[in-house]
DNA sequence: TATTGTTATACTCTATAACTATA
DNA sequence: TATAGTTATAGAGTATAACAATA
């Protein structure tokens, strides 16, 4: 008899990403907002500004996007540019009150478990929070 | 004493999945694909014709779209338009020789487990694939 | 008449390069 | 000189609407 094979995870992490990618543009739609700018506000929280660099950063982007990104969040009443109290070149981002309003809604929604995650018996919840916190641990602080 | 709140995996599972979008740009540039390239090529099995219709319906996009990202596939010679058997308005879509090697690389790639999965026990790895594929049979059939 | 895929059009996202203003 | 953000430009993704060929 052959010794198994080690279970591997992260093939069905990758699928549940794939499905999950087609879920973003629905809550989008929705919202009338893009995936792009759902992330930029997912990211912008509440009494938190964040500078643009910083946002292009862990958008993994270029800041150029986020030039234009922010236009539109602006022109729709979301976002307000402010200067940095330091470096006077820095801008800072800061949710309006409408913005929050927003992102509160995107936030819950964001958040609402799929039901077959719902379905998981109490000790597999347990299991899987406890393994994925692992995961984050460590994917942030190798 | 209260009772405890349950434990919810799915904020963790969003933030994963989060983190991870950041990931798939720098992979596809890597192979000089769009992100959006690389879901069609993921799609697409070797020696499994796939209608046009049926691609645009599991990318949640609108059948225009799907013309254009198999242009610039097509234009890159990694996959091919062919008439379908029976109903002649139905075009399939094939991954050519080339298209083939390079959805190899993708999916070797893809399916590279990061460095945080692999140093977790033998039992939890095996605890994860248990929930995860309870959670995609469920989730693909309601 | 309904459906598959295309074309035309418009807007958003993304990257590169050149620019402005600070540092 | 280097850095933060903008502008200009180009290519790719996405949706709507109108259309051709086929069912």
């Amino acid at each position: 008899m052959k010794p198994a094979a080690p279970p591997e995870p992260w093939p069905l992490l990758i699928r549940l990403l794939l499905a999950q990618r087609a879920n973003l543009p629905t809550l989008a739609a929705e919202l009338e907002l893009s995936p792009a700018q759902c992330h930029v506000l997912h990211l912008l929280e509440p009494e938190r500004p964040l500078p643009m660099g910083q946002l292009a950063e862990t958008l993994a982007c270029h800041a150029s996007n986020v030039t234009g990104l922010v236009d539109r969040l602006e022109a729709r009443g979301l976002v307000r540019r402010q200067p940095s109290a330091g470096d006077r070149r820095v801008r800072v981002l800061v949710l309006t009150p409408s913005g929050a309003r927003v992102r509160a809604v995107l936030v819950e929604r964001l958040m609402a478990p799929p039901p077959a995650l719902e379905r998981l018996a109490l000790v597999e919840r347990r299991a899987l929070v406890r393994i994925l916190s692992r995961l984050l641990e460590d994917a942030t602080e190798p």
